[in-house]
Parts: structure tokens; sequence; C-alpha cells
DNA sequence: ACCTATTGATAAGA
DNA sequence: TTCTTATCAATAGGT
């Protein structure tokens, strides 16, 4: 939709790509927000530009919760039954002596309170940095139960045709005849 | 772009609202697999219906890898400005002994990579807690000093030099340095 | 699922 | 980068 056709295919000329790109992504984006509000449905959306910066979005929930539902939805267990226990256990692991005996080791104060502004705001990035990587890590977990989980399936529908396992909608048409695997480590 | 112009809100009418939903997901799809053609991009999406039924695309690697680039993304984002050093000092305080032995004192295991995603939530849920604590400890601290030195200046004003007495701005801002907040539900 | 009047997106150029 | 405009593409409502 433009002044010409343009085939689908990787442009080539840099600051075109760079052009499209940036228009393709906005449009993209306003696509994905009108899906997920006309038809109240829960959209994720990730974009690695070819330099590597990240453009997101994901509406109503955090993307981490929407791939929690992905990975719910591909049948993985959400809750074991130790964890459940453990619950009870680590409750008071931030409000007892372990948190309070870290920062006196690091701030030479036991007491949140005692603490002064600037310390305070260095363990709050300090902390912040420990909750990406506390969600780094859950996320990679569970996107490795996905992985792992889409291997089985995989593996059961080449041996029998098990097409009730889970019902996915995959589209691969693609019209200029170019095959485009969609899945392929999956 | 159809017969009508269509308000971007929820579509009340069930089947209205389904038709919609399936000619604008293949629409969706079609034009993020032609951003990743066209502009050399990695692209996942997951869309779920309100139905809760799974479609979801992704090109060029895996979902699971584009989420593996979107983990290493979180670690880099923390590297804005000076912050090299800091990064030693974030590496060395959490991955250090305090934290590991914490949380080997409550799950059994050093290595954040090694906990349960079950695990590794609940303790998000605890360190964003601790977070918040962090937080407002600094925010009242920040208030206590601005309205100390509110009380100073009244003095002043009221004994004699206002004009000795040097203004300053005090930035009372919550949020911490990093530019986009990933996990916007958490 | 197909049709087509319209609106929406965007390629090229300024 | 932002704006303009000629075209092409998506789609709303209907069949």
């Amino acid at each position: 939709m433009g002044k010409k056709k343009v085939e689908i295919k990787r442009i080539e000329n840099k600051s075109t790509r760079q052009i499209t790109f940036s228009k393709r992504r906005n449009g993209l984006m306003k696509k994905a927000r009108e899906l997920s509000i006309l038809c109240d449905a829960k959209v994720a959306l990730l974009i690695f530009s070819s330099t590597g910066k990240l453009y997101e979005l994901c509406n109503g929930d955090s993307l981490a919760e929407v791939v929690q539902q992905y990975w719910d939805h591909l049948g993985a267990s959400g809750t074991d039954t130790k964890s459940q226990e453990l619950c009870f256990e680590i409750a008071d692991i931030w409000s007892g002596s372990a948190f309070s005996q870290m920062i006196k080791r690091h701030f030479g104060v036991s007491e949140l309170e005692h603490l002064s502004v600037s310390d305070l705001m260095e363990l709050e990035k300090l902390t912040h940095a420990a909750l990406s990587r506390i969600r780094s890590a859950k996320m990679r977990l569970m996107m490795e139960s996905v992985v792992n989980l889409k291997k089985k399936i995989e593996a059961l529908e080449k041996t029998n045709d098990v097409n009730n396992v889970v019902t996915r909608s995959i589209d691969c048409d693609q019209t200029d005849g170019v095959t485009h695997n969609l899945f392929p480590g999956l």
C-alpha cells in the first residue's frame, strides 16, 4: 500500500529498510492494539530490529503473564505440590533476619528505616536488578518447558496422528511461493 | 477500512466480534510476517482469543529463542550511562554470598537458575514487596528532609536573611533509571 | 467462504 | 525526522 507494490523480500537498501521498519512497526503495534480492544483478546508482540533494539507491546496483563498463560495453555501444571508448602516457609524471607543481615553487612545498619536516602536509592537499584534476574530466570524456565512440551507433541504427532492433543492454528500460506517455516526450532 | 468506519472499542455483538477477530488476526499475522521478512527483524506474536484459544507466530528463531533475546536484552538494559561500575557492584552483591546463602537456606539450592518456576514466582513476589518497602522508606526519608528544609527556610525567613539560603531542587521521583518497564504488571 | 465499497496503511518524495 | 499524497491493501457489511 504505497505508490508502488513491494515484493515481500528483504529490503537491501539500509536506509529504506530502516524507514520501512519504523513505519510498519508502528502500524503493526497499532493493529495489535486494535485487535486486543475490538475483540477482547490478549496480544503480546515482541519485535527486535536487525540492530537488536527491542520493541514490545502487551495489552492487559504484563508480558510475563501472557507468557504464563501460554505456558498454562500447553498443559504444564501451574502449581507444583511441593512448592505449595514452600510458600509458608519463604514468606518471611524478606521481612526476617536474612534480609536484615544482608543489609547490615553491606550498609552497616540492620533497619531499613535507618539508612540514608542515597543508600536506599542504591539498594533500590540493586533490588530492581535482582528482580529482573529472578523474572528472567522464571521466564527462561517457562519457555524451556514450553519447548519441551512442543517437542513431545511433535514426537507424538509424528508417530501417530494425534491431532487432538493441542489445537493449533498456523498459517503458513505465502503468496510468493517461498516456504517459511514458522516454527523451525520446535 | 471497510464500508464504515469503526470505533476502536470492544465489539459487543458476539458473532461480529468473532468474525472481526478472525479477519484481523490473519491480517496482523500477515503483517508481522512481512515486517520480519522486509526488515530482517525478529518478531514474536502471541494472540489469545477471548475464548482462550492460542494463535502464535514467530519468525526466524523459535519463540523460545526470541524470548531468550528478550532475556538478554533485560540484562543489558542496565547499561545506560556510567553503570559499568554499578554492574560490577550489582553482580557482586546479589550473586555474592549473601543473596545466594539466603536462597540456599530457603530453597535448598544456591543458584537462581536451578529453582523451579513456582519458586521463582514466589521469590519474585517477595522481591517486589521488598522493593516497595525500600522505595517507600526512601520516599519517606526524602519527604522528611523536604519538610525539614522547608522548616529551616521558614525559620530563616522569619528571622531575617532569606536571600542567603541556597535554593535547592529536590527530585522525589520514585522511578529508577530504567527507561522502560519491561514487566508493567508485576 | 466470497464480494466490493470504503477506509486505512504506506512507499516515495519533499 | 516529519508531512504529503498517490496507490495499494485490509476489511466491514452483506450475500
